[in-house]
RNA sequence: GCGCCGUUGGUGAAGUGGUUAACACGCUGGUUUGUGGCACCAGUAUGCAAGAGUUCGAUCCUCUUACGACGCCCCA
């Protein structure tokens, strides 16, 4: 038996309807905010993510799918959105496009680690990064862009927790008093924050063992070691995150494990129970280093990005209603030949006229496809029968209330696009989206009904 | 990379060192040769993740591998 590879799932059925009107929702939305979609490759070149300069060392051991390929060249399959589009504006030369440039992507990533709740091999995110802007709004707009996705998905349980690292001078500052604090404090630290001391202090903050201890809650805050020019601009943020209506909390000890991290960096996490170790929905912030530091010209940037499968397992486990069609809206049934003929030729014609018809493929009992018709939730069944056909009439019965009208063939496509289009409003009820009267971008059959 | 627990039909699962691997759901057919969802009857794993070992004999004991769950590391 060949099993799929450790970490990687196959999406399908209703989950997959889940997973493709997450994407509709992103594609919406971000073109409203005018970012464009970016597509860069899977396979960059090793050295893109293993970069192995900056403050700490264990860059290179990062969790990465690598490879040689036949050409000897050192692949490393992506494990993060970043880095690729950073490296396409330069190569691109978009820095000699109107700055700032806004892109967003939505695509799968790799990383090398031992699968665990949340955390697969394959994983897909999407996120976007302003390039060329150092303005505070930037900042504010991503956090509330993010935000607002995740509201239009109807997801309500979330918590925007903000920090800043200040400029490269405050967080060296900061670093180097980090170390000084915790270094008379080594033995009540826990063996791997002893490691984490030498080689990334900042991530003792995030341990989970010793989270609890008074060493790691009086340990120094970033933001008592910014400087007056990062303090100011992180109260800019935090001014336009009051404007765009955004609800957030300041937490220190957000960090973010990469050095080329600076002023503003940013969780989400979804409140809801059963989320285990890992309800970070996902998180950013400004990396102005990284351009340069990928041989680009200096230009400051801000991003996010977020993992669609824990957004998968939010909605889930919130309970949110999406507005995912499941239902065919004519199921046809028959029993010879002469008729199978008809159904193929009838739901082609119904099919191009734009309604959702499906029928039996395997000659099974009539009650078998009555079940058939049931299990797809079919709203409308027809039992083919030659004498009808030959009559010119067909006999169509609602599945829910059972009533059967003898209508004309010819009357056949008029007949569901009144029954049909017509329930939509009592078929689905109220719609319980934040977004509804709000936004035209809302995919609710409710709003569809008025875009008609 | 480390730790811990798992893997039995389409699904949920019971079970045992010895020739038919329970039970339930589902599915298919029939009772009812063309208007169902109920009921009843029948069928539905040459098979217990894969490989090796111990044994007269292994789904069961041992080992290895693969995959799954959870935690650590790492976190983009």
């Amino acid at each position: 038996m060949i099993q799929r590879q450790k970490g990687c799932n196959d999406i399908y059925g209703r989950e997959a309807k889940i997973w493709k009107y997450i994407d509709s929702v992103i594609d919406a939305v971000m073109e409203k905010y005018n970012y464009t979609y970016i597509r860069t490759p899977l396979i960059e070149a090793t050295e893109l993510f293993h970069r192995g300069i900056g403050e700490s060392t264990d860059i290179v051991t990062k969790e990465t799918y690598d490879f040689v390929d036949r050409g000897g060249r050192n692949i490393t399959l992506r494990p993060e959105g970043t880095a690729g589009v950073v490296r396409s504006f330069i190569e691109n030369k978009m820095y000699g496009d109107n700055l700032p440039v806004k892109v967003y992507y939505n695509g799968t990533m790799y990383r090398y680690e031992r699968p665990q709740s949340g955390r697969d091999r394959e994983l897909t995110q999407f996120g976007m990064e302003i390039l060329g802007s150092d303005d505070p709004l930037c900042d504010a707009e991503i956090i509330s862009l993010a935000v607002n996705i995740y509201k239009m998905l109807g997801l309500k349980e979330i918590k925007v927790n903000i920090n800043s690292l200040g400029d490269n001078a405050s967080r060296l500052k900061y670093r180097e008093e980090l170390v000084k604090y915790f270094k008379p404090h080594m033995d009540e630290l826990c063996s791997d924050c002893k490691e984490r001391l030498e080689k990334n202090p900042l991530r003792i903050l995030d341990c989970k063992v010793d989270c609890d201890s008074d060493i790691i809650k009086n340990a120094p805050k970033t933001l008592n070691f910014l400087n007056e020019e990062s303090r100011d601009r992180f109260e800019k943020v935090q001014e336009y995150l009051d404007v765009l209506e955004v609800k957030y909390e300041i937490n220190p000890n957000i960090v973010r494990g990469l050095d080329y991290y600076n002023h503003t960096v940013f969780e989400i996490e979804a409140k809801v129970d059963g989320f285990g170790a890992n309800n970070v929905l996902g998180g950013g912030g400004r990396y102005n280093g990284l351009c340069k530091e990928l041989g680009g010209p200096d230009t400051p940037c801000i991003g996010f990005a977020c993992g669609i499968g824990r957004l998968v397992t939010a909605l889930e486990l919130e309970k949110v209603s999406l507005p995912i069609v499941e239902d065919v809206d004519l199921f046809l049934l028959y029993v010879n030949e002469e008729e199978k003929n008809y159904a193929a030729y009838l739901s082609q014609e119904l099919r191009l006229a734009g309604f959702i018809v499906d029928t039996e493929y395997n000659n099974r009992s009539l009650k078998a496809q009555f079940k058939q018709a049931d299990r797809l939730n079919a709203k409308y069944i027809a039992v083919l029968n030659s004498e009808d056909i030959n009559n010119n009439e067909i006999k169509i019965k609602n599945n829910k209330t059972k009533e059967e009208d003898i209508i004309s063939l010819d009357a056949i496509i008029y007949y569901l696009d009144e029954k049909i289009n017509t329930n939509i409003e009592e078929d689905y009820g109220e719609c319980s989206h934040e977004c509804c009267g709000n936004h035209d971008g809302c995919k609710c059959h409710n709003h569809e009904e008025e875009d008609l």
